[in-house]
RNA sequence: UGAGGUUGCCGGGCGGCCGCGCGCCGCAAGGCGUGAGGAAAGUCCGAGCUCCACAGGGCAGGGUGCCGGGUAACGCCCGGCGGGGGCGACCCCAGGGAAAGUGCAACAGAGAGAUACCGCGCGCCUUUGGCGCGUAAGGGUGGAAAGGCGAGGUAAAAGCUCACCCGCGGCUUGGCGACUUGUCCGCGAUGUAAACCCCACUCGGAGCAAGAAACGAAAGAGCGUUUGAGGCGGCCCGCCGAUGCUCUCAGGAUUUCGCUAGAACCCAUCGGCAACGAUGGGACCAGAUAGAUGACCGCCGAACACAGAACUCGGCUUACAGGCAACGCUCACAAC
RNA sequence: CGGGGUGUAGCGCAGUUUGGUAGCGUGCUUGAAUGGGGUUCAAGAGGCCGCGAGUUCGAAUCUCGCCACUCCGA
């Protein structure tokens, strides 16, 4: 995921903790606003574990997220790690977050030739 | 063969494929290179660096504490000394001063730095006992009872005297020194300084959010220039100090620098018991700023530990699956 | 990066300065009182004082090293 998408002010995390509509799974919690911009950011307290355990839980669910990264509806992200993310493996972490995204319908209809970097 | 001791090291490797940070090349698509640790951790010490006076004096306060050396420095390291533990290789110790002063030593016990309960002896009396004097050997209490033990001595006793031993001080041998050897010259002093304290040495303060620059453009207010604004963050002195200091306009978690090559590392030779030093040679590319290493898979006998750089070094401490090497190291058993 | 605070009975807190007995409230158990319950009264149990070393005759207390939680400043 490239630095362009991701979200990066302390205040506009706090923007969407606080306007954003939320919804949730065992392993993970999505806050959305709308927005001009694609921003995604994602926050994984202490309660994750040590350094290294909430590095990789961002990784992998960053890396969960670039596949379906062309196709989500423009907007501020932030994904908030629970618990069991940091045990889950890595294909039951995609279902979950796919899942978040079609709760709220962000997820566009996906024809297959869509090509990566369209997000503009 | 088994059980140990000490020291040092590794702590995954190779490959395919899709991605990420930084650097270089390219008009671009993209390509090439490179990319976490021994502890990156805790932030417990010491420095570099930056700013505040040029880092200066005194008081207060903090730190260290056997001796000698190493080091840029240290509370670290090395080698000794003393004490303690282990059959041993070896390991552990904040280890200055209690004959400068103050405090504390509960309970028990007569008495905790002085004292006399039982006892022992002598004297007197109203004689199964009481009083006075002497004594501290024995009993008892306690972690600790004013050197220990034996002999002499005595009314009973006592370093009162003597032999041996213990400790302290003086002198003395060896050592740079901590210390040690001898001597019998003097003495017999409780413990606690991780209680206050004394002595010696040492410490200026803040920290990369330090600090510097760029972007807008000039203006206003207050204080002040030897009757001194402001500055050095415990206080006083002392010093610096003039288109200067503070505030508003002023909108910024803005951008750039600081930002990584260093008292560092490896090899050889020489000096040193060692820590380490000197000389010569060699190899070096993490520098992010919501913060870069992940997903899928194959092979290597298993690779499943603790764990993620945020200015940089030297230490300490703590966490750590498994594995390796060295020492003509130690002990036990067996064989020769 | 720098600086504090707290940890003691199931829960909330004293005791740490100046070292020797761990205590208070509430909760719990038993008994009394009531037809029964509450209130009340009496008795009792419950603590490796966060962990590990050290100093001391003796440590919740003093010293050192860790662990967890929490607060403040830039």
């Amino acid at each position: 995921m490239q630095k362009r998408y991701s979200l990066k002010k302390n205040a506009q995390f706090k923007y969407v903790h606080r306007r954003g509509a939320s919804s949730g799974t065992h392993e993970a919690v999505l806050l959305y606003v709308r927005s001009g911009a694609l921003k995604v950011g994602f926050s994984v307290g202490k309660r994750i574990g040590c350094a290294v355990e909430r590095n990789r839980v961002k990784r992998r669910m960053r890396a969960a997220l670039v596949p379906l990264l062309p196709r989500m509806k423009r907007g501020l992200y932030v994904f908030i790690a629970r618990e069991p993310a940091a045990t889950a493996d890595f294909a039951r972490l995609c279902r979950s977050m796919q899942a978040l995204l079609r709760r709220q319908d962000l997820l566009l209809p996906a024809p297959d030739e869509g090509k990566a970097g369209n997000a503009t």
